[in-house]
DNA sequence: TCTTTATTTAACCATTTGGTTATTTAGTCA
DNA sequence: TGACTAAATAACCAAATGGTTAAATAAAGA
């Protein structure tokens, strides 16, 4: 898959509030498919779906143990989405560093 | 607007590659609908809804020049989203802080 | 073996998305 | 005014998304 199909798969991952959750929760650690489910207000096989969703993005990996499928939290993959946004970093930044100097020239002006 | 709803509007308009390729090139400086949508393999009203989009998730803005609507990158948008992955970053940095521990004791064993 | 638990798959449905072509609107310029 | 340019809107379509309920699969436990 090449970089541009995978940036795809994780915003677009990423775009729907059920599977920032699940993210969220596994960062505690791995959950199982009902531990991920509980506070989500959906259908079982809607939250599989979602957890499908993330899995093929590369966001968590699944193990088995007996009849549950613990999920874990794939963070590299949000680091290539940091990467990606990174890219833009000095333009909003730019933003403050206008306001620095405004807030600066104000401040001289009143020192002289 | 609630900041999940933002977000929500904001990774599913980052989950295209021609809105990524739009922002991509408003880094540069302002554009209009035609100069953005020349480089796109695809019409321009289907570039005029990327736009609208984009605009709608935040991540634009539209002036007025003549007949020319040119377009503004808004960064401050893309920062929210960075903030937002910033969350985990220590989990994908603990990666890298396993693998110096790996390292440093292999070099340690080294050593001595 | 029978039952229960965890999870997935199937089938279905409404809505959204991403594209198209044709038309319309708005502004410029000769 | 009339022709040209920039862009948006309308109408349409196929495919994807996000949900549902019902049924199937797989492993554990009595």
């Amino acid at each position: 898959m090449n970089e541009d199909t995978k940036l795809d798969a994780a915003f677009s991952a990423l775009a729907h509030p059920a599977r920032r959750a699940i993210l969220a929760r596994l960062a505690q650690g791995a959950a199982t498919v009902n531990v991920l489910a509980e506070p989500l207000d959906m259908s079982l096989p809607a939250v599989s779906k979602h957890i499908r969703v993330l899995e093929n993005a590369g966001l968590i990996s699944r193990g088995k143990d007996a009849q549950f499928r613990p999920c874990t939290l794939n963070a590299q993959t949000l680091e290539t989405v940091a990467n990606w946004t990174d890219q833009y970093r000095y333009i909003w930044e730019a933003r403050f560093d206008a306001m620095d100097n405004i807030l600066g020239s104000m401040k001289g002006n009143k020192d002289e």
